[in-house]
DNA sequence: AGCGGTTGCTTGGTACACTTAGCACATCAA
DNA sequence: TTGATGTGCTAAGTGTACCAAGCAACCGCT
């Protein structure tokens, strides 16, 4: 039994979050990315940290970028957040060029009501 | 005697010209990165494939980036986000840490009936 | 002729990233 | 009940990333 000695138990958790918010099982997770189930099973438990070419692979099954992946595991110097005092969210919906005007108003206007709500 | 399989054995040659242009020995250059000076020598001659920590430390004591390092490797698929496979607004949105799963994913039903309204 | 220091490389071994088989529990159909 | 089928997890093994120790060849020195 390994320590998880816990750094990159993080990283896991976001794999699992990721996936679940994909409705993705292990095992389809595994099939996309030609990484066994049960080795994606102990990613996301934080027993072994993967290597960069599974990260990749993972990261491109759940549509996220390998550099938020990257960073995501520590293995990038983190000047992740220089997009930093506007949320990102809302910064993107008012980049996104499929959306007219007032959709993007009334988006970011649901966005920031949930962050409210909690 | 491992194969050396030749795709990431560029890699090696790029890290011994940073090297040498950095004008170190493998032994300084160990030292800066914790790495031990053989296994850099069996790096720089493409016999194995460094994990993601080692790539980085070595980025970092030859003042590289590690995104530069990563991408050499060929880890980074350099197509960073040129209207990509997945909206960005979904991926902002996935990533934010202050919305409950089931916020996310109304608000990506949400968005997506924008963009099909249109 | 020695030496001390440097270079890069080989060898033998250990740890762990990763796989294939298979288990235990749940759910739903017949 | 039984049997498919789906979920995540355990067990045991293989390959390889990585290290400590040491070697051979070169360089000044004296």
């Amino acid at each position: 039994m390994v320590a998880p000695s816990e750094p990159w138990s993080a990283l896991g958790d976001f794999i699992r979050s990721q996936r679940q918010l994909a409705r993705l099982s292990l095992r389809q997770l595994a099939e996309l990315t030609s990484v066994s189930n049960p080795y994606l099973s102990q990613i996301e438990r934080g027993l072994y940290r993967p290597s960069a070419q599974v990260l990749k692979s993972i990261a491109e099954a759940l549509h996220l970028s390998a550099e938020t992946m990257y960073a995501e595991a520590g293995l990038l110097d983190q000047r992740v957040d220089e997009a930093g005092a506007t949320p990102r969210v809302e910064q993107a919906i008012r980049l996104d060029t499929g959306l007219s005007t007032e959709q993007k108003e009334t988006l970011i206007q649901v966005y920031r009501g949930f962050l409210r709500a909690r």
